[in-house]
RNA sequence: GGAGGGGUACCAAAGCGGUCAAAUGGGGCGGGCUGUAAACCCGUUGACUUCGGUCUUCGAAAGUUCGAAUCUUUCCCCCUCCA
């Protein structure tokens, strides 16, 4: 059976495993279906790493099915256990109901919210979880599942195995996932889980738990979970984590990020996070011998996707002015300082320290011992040095702390 | 509830009265090489400093001592076995 759909998840390199494949290809294949992902809220944005999620939403879209977000308000009060190695922190519910308000906008930026039939809904598990009654959820759900299974399950097996404590509270977050396929299931006609291959369990026991209280079939699919060829956590830039959030993240550091990509990940990459069509990419490899060329094409077409094209446009724009003719540019983040302070003099090691370019004036003075800090491309060598008047060119001067950290420091 | 083991920097893990701001490895950061890549090599990794030092840190608090991450007491937390 062939699906468009899945095809492309297949093509893509998305596709782990489906609980029946067949049978699911065979569905979408005669009428629009609707899917869920469900989203952790533990942070104010989403990072890179669930950016391959929100790309299959995308792809749901484009063959006209609906995309349900699950934004997990109600999972993140517990926890989710998969692949951690201890308890996280607690979050209260209303630092959690904030970041569901942030999350909201990346998904708003990447999905297609204007064509009706296909547009995301959002839903938030804390309007269910937060309800129920303890005994009668035991009672109605909790039956359904037996602890000898759910021993089983990776996310409680490598906890247990590596002697590791596992809360009770943790313990319970596969069942509250299960039942919130089945409430989707059951209200909003959602007969597909997607997420990544450490969700599996989580996702076949929601799954199971439909079969067993509606005697119907609901489907669950996982995707690969992307390793870098390095074999490093992907999500890192020089600034920290890749947030996809535009007030965590600069959309020209986001572009950067892409931008440093390995050389063995372009062509992966660019098949997960554009919308160049699979057969398009393997013909630009054939084409383009510049591996640095598809790393542009690449982060010009992922910051496309979150930020827009004209974001991406000046990203590549002020990193071509910066790197390539070591020019100023004015989209590198500004400082300011007024002029009758520079008449002064500012002491360099203040000034790097209060403007959080480095975290303190000790890191400063070993930044300057390693050759680290640059002004107009000339290194800093004197810890003692006074940022004066005749730094600047017309009034601006860059400043750089690394090969990639560029600032543009004006008098105003 | 009983018996034992343990809590050290971002993580893992040594140290068990002074030479400890704390070995080593990983990670991070900077430099070199290069292609804004990888690999590799070098440096660095608490804060402040007039570069002489000063201040804060080894689960928490109190104490012994000229001197404590190291010894004592109390408390908190984690793990294993037994009940």
């Amino acid at each position: 059976m062939k699906n468009n759909f899945l095809q492309e998840m297949q093509d893509r390199g998305y596709f782990n495993q489906c609980t029946d494949f067949d049978k699911l290809a065979d569905i979408s294949n005669k009428k629009p279906i609707s899917g869920y992902i469900g989203f952790d809220c533990t942070a104010k944005s989403l990072h890179v790493g669930s950016l391959l999620q929100i790309m299959i939403l995308k792809l749901m879209q484009k063959y006209g099915h609906k995309p349900i977000v699950l934004l997990g308000g109600g999972t993140t009060l517990i926890g989710d256990p998969s692949g951690k190695d201890s308890t996280r922190r607690i979050l209260q519910q209303k630092e959690i109901k904030n970041n569901i308000v942030c999350i909201k906008k990346v998904f708003k930026n990447i999905l297609n919210t204007s064509n009706k039939k296909v547009s995301p809904i959002f839903v938030d598990n804390a309007n269910w979880l937060t309800k129920l009654k303890y005994i009668q959820f035991l009672r109605d759900i909790g039956s359904q599942f037996t602890i000898n299974k759910m021993l089983t399950f990776d996310s409680v097996k490598l906890r247990l195995d590596r002697e590791q404590s596992l809360s009770y509270m943790e313990f319970n977050y596969m069942i509250l996932q299960a039942y919130d396929f089945y409430q989707l299931f059951k209200n909003k006609n959602c007969i597909l889980q997607i997420g990544g291959s450490d969700q599996w369990g989580n996702i076949v026991n929601g799954v199971d738990l439909i079969r067993r209280k509606l005697q119907k079939e609901a489907y669950g699919l996982t995707t690969h979970l992307i390793t870098l060829s390095s074999g490093a956590k992907m999500g890192k830039t020089e600034k920290g984590a890749v947030w996809l959030n535009e007030d965590q993240l600069s959309p020209y550091d986001y572009w950067q990020f892409w931008r440093n990509t390995d050389d063995n990940d372009v062509k992966r990459f660019l098949n997960f996070f554009t919308e160049i069509e699979p057969k398009q990419i393997d013909k630009i490899f054939k084409q383009e011998k510049n591996i640095n060329n598809l790393k542009i094409l690449l982060a010009n077409e992922a910051t496309k996707i979150l930020h827009g094209k004209i974001a991406s446009k000046k990203a590549e724009r002020t990193a071509r002015d910066t790197f390539q003719k070591g020019a100023l540019s004015s989209d590198l983040p500004v400082i300011k300082i007024k002029s009758n302070e520079i008449k002064k003099g500012i002491n360099f090691l203040n000034f790097v320290a209060n403007n959080q370019i480095l975290s303190s004036k000790s890191e400063a003075r070993r930044a300057i011992a390693n050759k680290g800090l640059k002004i107009n491309d000339i290194i800093i060598k004197d810890e003692k040095k006074m940022l004066q008047i005749n730094d600047f060119k017309k009034n601006s001067l860059k400043l750089s702390y690394g090969k990639k950290k560029h600032y543009l420091v004006k008098i105003i």
